[in-house]
DNA sequence: CAGTATCCCTCAAGATACTG
DNA sequence: CAGTATCTTGAGGGATACTG
């Protein structure tokens, strides 16, 4: 009953996020994975994950088409998994996800790492989803029920 | 080795959050509160869990600060859920989920949702994370090497 | 190095019965 | 109605040994 069936048949697209990244491990290979690692050794160095489990969750991010394994970038005959644009575009949900995090799950003064703008070196703690309009969306200002 | 330990010491608010939010039923919990779904047995006909599951949830979430317990706002001498303000700026967290989950896991014409602007009426489905001054964040434009 | 194959175990989740 | 208590199951995850 798990996973497939679900994202099969759940009509709620939040729903079906949760059912396929949802995991303890998913997100964080995606997010190393925007941070520029691409070898299992390296992931699994990173998160500390068992093997098997690393191996089974890139075969499903892979699967879904998030990562893409191909040959390494540089010589060394193995192979890396990179980001395909789907899975790029998972760059929002860690961003807000990452920005929540900073703003409430860590005390005062406590230090995280910077996420900062590579052109102009300025940090980039203040981005928000924002309408196509540029009005920043606030819960208020959208239909909330219809959010599911 | 659970959660505990683990968002203390964990220096990653990405983690941070996979950890207090990344299972199966806490973040739909929080969807169907913007909803504004608010009573125990409303939460669990919506998203068809155990009861002692959801009554374990709830308990967290509120722990976590996120949902807070108020008397129902109708005389019904029950208590409700209702987000908190911390509870509230996970908005952006749901709505970027949702987006990619619109964009990525429906086949073309496959009916789900929608989140309307409240006043204009018209669909939110192009809200993208941007930047202070209005340009849209993307990927390249990051130092993603410090997304973690 | 990059996995696969096993074994094991805990805990999340479900089902159900019960209570104020 | 809004939970709690109890029992059971199975999947998720860890450790370790092995392989091309």
């Amino acid at each position: 009953m798990p996973s497939e069936r679900i994202a099969e048949e759940e009509p709620c697209p939040v729903a079906r996020c949760v059912d396929l990244v949802g995991d303890r491990w998913s997100l964080l290979i995606v997010r190393d994975a925007f941070d520029g690692i691409g070898r299992f050794s390296e992931f699994q160095r990173s998160l500390g994950v068992a093997r098997n489990i690393l191996s089974d969750r890139l075969r499903k991010l892979v699967d879904a088409g998030i990562l893409e394994n191909r040959a390494a970038s540089d010589g060394s005959a193995y192979q890396e998994y990179v980001l395909t644009a789907k899975g790029e575009s998972l760059f929002p949900v860690v961003v807000a996800l990452r920005q929540w995090g900073e703003q409430h799950l860590f005390a005062k003064g406590e230090a995280h790492s910077q996420l900062v703008d590579k052109r102009s070196g300025r940090p980039l703690a203040r981005m928000a989803p924002q309408a196509r309009d540029g009005r920043v969306l606030r819960p208020a200002d959208a239909e909330v029920r219809k959010l599911r």
